[in-house]
DNA sequence: ACCTGAACACCGTTCAAGT
DNA sequence: ACCTGAACACCGTTCAAGT
């Protein structure tokens, strides 16, 4: 005899990601999940393979959410504008969530993480406003180095490792201002004369 | 009647980093932990209140060893090139040590956590480096720049984000010599008074 | 003093049995 | 089809009993 759905997918995903807001990695457990839907802990594996496969897929969510975020933030065409646009963004959303967000770039199980795809993508805002800044040849490495700032800098700060005084917004603003420059500055080492061959 | 010692704190905690680097930090578990030193799980809580308390012990240790990193590294006076080896100096030792580089500024409980002194006495190269870099005002900031790109780098690489192709190493170059370009630089938007070059 | 087995309260996960 | 209780193999931690 056939038993109607007590749950689904989709709100599995939801519950466990307050969850895992409210309580971290480790205070997401498959019992409080099961809680949180009305059903009984075992029913979870009718929906998701196991606990690591639910973390995956919250994270895909997260990923996903924070694309959206980027782009919807790179409004205004201009690199400069769009890139500290983008900058505050991710800094805003990263201290919406900072358990998910802390968990984005993790060291987890590689079945754990999220989908690559949505990774890149995500970041695929940021490589379109350095690409506008940075000649050519380096845009992916300007985009690498102004994710990498930006994340570190939220990922120290989340993790409380900023105790030497100083105010952190300006701290914050300092390094986007000087990154943007720094990326667009045409100025290396080995020899950078542009050749055209046209 | 008194039994002799059967392990040390010291042990333990050498113990518990080998683990957690081989298994992370899901698998550093005071039973394997108990079975390395030769000892029944209970007998550790002699020496260490909780698991909390092993990982912190555990951290403090990696955060004194990275800041004789950087020390060692900041050899020639020169702020630019001291600067430069220890960002290589920074990204060999997350290289060597994945598991633990990965929770120095993870976000665990409070407790868990390196003591900030220990965090902080690391960074003091960094911020000597800077303070020949940046004027005055900027050392703090520039010191915060320059960290957080190299940890947000570090991170981002050992968790496989850099899937875009492209080459990391190269990739890494760029950013530390744009960085001590950025941090240097006296142009900023407020007017600062010092122009000296050129 | 230090070590240990037994016990407790939790986990994730499987599975046969229920509807 | 979906849900569940019972069971299993693990955890961290406490504690009385052993030396």
């Amino acid at each position: 005899m056939p038993t109607p759905p007590r749950t689904s997918l989709a709100e599995i995903v939801t519950a466990g990601r307050h969850i895992l807001e409210d309580e971290g990695l480790d205070g997401l457990t498959m019992q409080r999940v099961a809680n949180a839907v009305g059903v009984r802990p075992p029913s979870l594996y009718k929906r998701v393979r196991d606990r690591g496969e639910l973390v995956h897929l919250i994270l895909n969510d997260v990923a996903h959410e924070l694309a959206h975020t980027l782009d919807a933030a790179a409004a205004t065409g201009d690199p400069r504008r769009d890139l500290r646009a983008m900058a505050d963004a991710f800094r805003a959303f990263a201290h919406r969530q900072p358990q998910a967000y802390g968990l984005l770039f993790a060291r987890l199980p590689e079945d754990w993480r999220p989908d690559p795809g949505l990774v890149a993508r995500a970041s695929q805002a940021v490589l379109r406003a350095t690409g506008g800044l940075a000649d050519g040849r380096h845009a992916l490495e300007a985009a690498r180095t102004v994710v990498a700032w930006a994340h570190g800098f939220i990922t120290m700060e989340l993790a409380g490792a900023f105790r030497l005084g100083g105010d952190v917004d300006r701290a914050y603003a300092f390094g986007a201002d000087r990154l943007a420059t720094a990326v667009a500055s045409t100025a290396d080492a080995g020899g950078s004369a542009q050749r055209s061959r046209r």
